[in-house]
DNA sequence: GACATGTGTCAGACTTTTCTTACATACGAC
DNA sequence: GTCGTATGTAAGAAAAGTCTGACACATGTC
């Protein structure tokens, strides 16, 4: 049950660009760190670590377009809509070699300019 | 053989913030990829990376910042000084687990102001 | 000397990310 | 109705990251 490469889609160099930037930052580390004890919503997440929701949600949006955190709007007992989010049992193993594997994933570096004849560039 | 926690040091909080953030970018990552082949010296892998010495070497620094590169300055046979960079053999893994068991070890997320009343904050 | 190679670094422009403040909606209870 | 909870989003400031172009130095060859 352990081991999976990287659970919810395949290891390429986007994603594993979206995931590395959506885990550099302290914030989205303490979200991730709190939803590994188990689901909760967007407010009560904001209380609890002490972070205005507005903020946070914007943490949220950038950890579920990295694939990292999962969000599901639902309709509480009493009708109020309260949206959950929980963290997806992701495994994400990189060294050297795999870098080195995904490097041809890549987007194009950047559309090297014709004509380019600068003297500290080429 | 395999699986060492983070090679270099201690896997800590700040420490998986600085190689995430040196690993959220195309460029270090290609330069990682590069590294995973052997060593090399700067100029040289400008050219095989077709980017800037300047650029290169700010993605450099902040790769040896992560303690994902090592740098070492050598003097060539015909006596010039060549830089090679090397790339430390690291091994990352990360879950929502280990980020949890790291969130202690964040730096404070912010100067809590006292008296703070805000509708929409708490 | 001029020219090639190698090194490092700075200043400024540009882009992206981060964060707050303010607004909008909907529902239930009083 | 008002107050409390929940949701989302937009505008603008502030900070951080990215990148180029121009410097500086040293060495070896011509």
């Amino acid at each position: 049950m352990p081991s999976e490469e990287f659970s919810p889609q395949a290891l390429t160099g986007p994603v594993l660009l979206a995931a590395c930037g959506a885990l550099a930052n302290p914030h989205r580390l303490r979200i991730l760190g709190a939803l590994a004890d188990g689901r909760q919503y967007v407010s009560r997440l904001a209380r609890d670590l002490g972070m205005s929701r507005p903020l946070l949600h914007m943490h949220l949006q950038k950890l579920q377009a990295a694939g990292l955190v999962r969000g599901e709007l639902e309709l509480a007992e009493d009708g109020r809509a309260v949206k959950y989010f929980e963290a997806v049992p992701f495994a994400l193993e990189v060294t050297p070699q795999v870098i080195r594997a995904l490097v041809p994933t890549l987007p194009d570096p950047a559309p090297p300019r014709a004509g380019d004849k600068g003297k500290d560039t080429e």
